[in-house]
DNA sequence: TAGATTGTTAATCGATTAACAATC
DNA sequence: TAGATTGTTAATCGATTAACAATC
């Protein structure tokens, strides 16, 4: 079932590997060339089998008894398979508070992101350059998105006018989209969605936070 | 086990409800009083049965057959399950990009969570206002936070002084933090913590990009 | 060699979904 | 009443963890 070189991930395991690749990263700095996955599982509050089996199922590479894993090894294999070597190109609808701040973001470069503009209807933004990124007109993005192959759409627009922007980058070619406004959208199966919902994120810590005030 | 007025919901259950809560308050605003699990599942892609376990897990009032729930009071027993009608005050430490674009979120109030002041260490920042929320240097936080019984902890500081100003705010009295600094943090048993990680979100989607297109 | 660490199989845990009786 | 919809029990699925042989 599984070939060589594309090897499948559970989600868990996916959501995890960028946490393992900020650690290596981190430590090679740091000077350290071999880990034990012991040691990374206890770093980051993990279980070492998890570890172990996380890393096993992406990468060809093994770990020597005793030793560990190779540090250097484990950031080649883990950037290789998030596909943060050959970058994605994408592109942002809604250049309001959060879409500037995502497009200053530097940080994306290292996930393989790399936002080639930002696109409004507000005509003061419109012509700007963010970041080195140019705000274009919406009625632009079509033309982008097939001129530059774009795969990949961040939506930062207000929800009521989600689902339009949505549309449009689906019928301009766009496969995966990143949204931050809080709308179901509906999309074909051909397309892949991920919701980034920091609502949800809040609504759990709260929650544990009233069970941890309760219990005292 | 599970005691009346105060249930236990799966973390799953709970990172759902906050969807449920969004959809809810649309569909209200729209005119609609009654919905049936079936549909509701529909229109934001669940199965109905998790939506019936879910809502049977926090609520006590009761869906009818043939009709459905009440969407008032779905609404009522959501918000109230998820601690959004008693506020809680936080802080954020970290007035940089990102740290302003929350600082100017307005949605927060909808999850119940009110920032209530910012810290930093920066002089340009320190004593500006955003979005009515004073900018304080970092020393005054421990006063501020004793002060107002605070509870709750937001960090969008560079990794680096992540861990300095987790201490500080533990030491300071705060038992919840939600951070954006990506990195693991060493914390008390009796403290819960929350990492936002875009950079996981991105990963996940550009997996299921690449496998997608790998599919063609 | 001895023992720390790996990789994998089996057991457990938790969450989702299927099946179905109850009921408005 | 008939049938749509609920609530719950049982079955399934997926992810985590425990147990342990292999090995450097």
């Amino acid at each position: 079932m599984t070939e060589k070189d594309n090897k499948e991930a559970s989600k868990a395991t996916v959501l995890r590997l960028p946490i393992y690749l900020r650690y290596l990263k981190r430590i090679q700095k740091e000077g350290v060339s071999v880990i034990s996955s012991t040691r990374l599982a206890t770093d980051i509050s993990l279980n070492p089998v998890q570890v172990r089996k996380d890393l096993s199922s992406i990468s060809s590479g093994a770990g020597k008894p005793k030793v560990g894993f190779k540090v250097q090894e484990l950031i080649f294999e883990i950037s290789n398979f998030l596909g943060y070597d050959n970058t994605n190109d994408a592109v942002l609808v809604g250049v309001g508070r959060l879409g500037t701040t995502l497009l200053n973001y530097s940080g994306f470069n290292n996930y393989g992101l790399n936002i080639i503009a930002g696109f409004d209807t507000n005509s003061e933004v419109i012509g700007k350059t963010i970041a080195n990124k140019p705000v274009y007109d919406i009625s632009e993005l079509p033309s982008i998105v097939k001129k530059h192959s774009i795969k990949m759409g961040i939506i930062t627009v207000p929800k009521e006018n989600a689902q339009k922007i949505c549309n449009l980058m689906i019928n301009s070619g766009i496969v995966a989209i990143w949204t931050f406004s809080h709308i179901h959208l509906k999309i074909p199966d051909n397309v892949v969605i991920k919701y980034e919902d920091m609502g949800a994120s809040l609504a759990l810590l709260s929650n544990q936070l009233r069970t941890l005030l309760s219990k005292k």
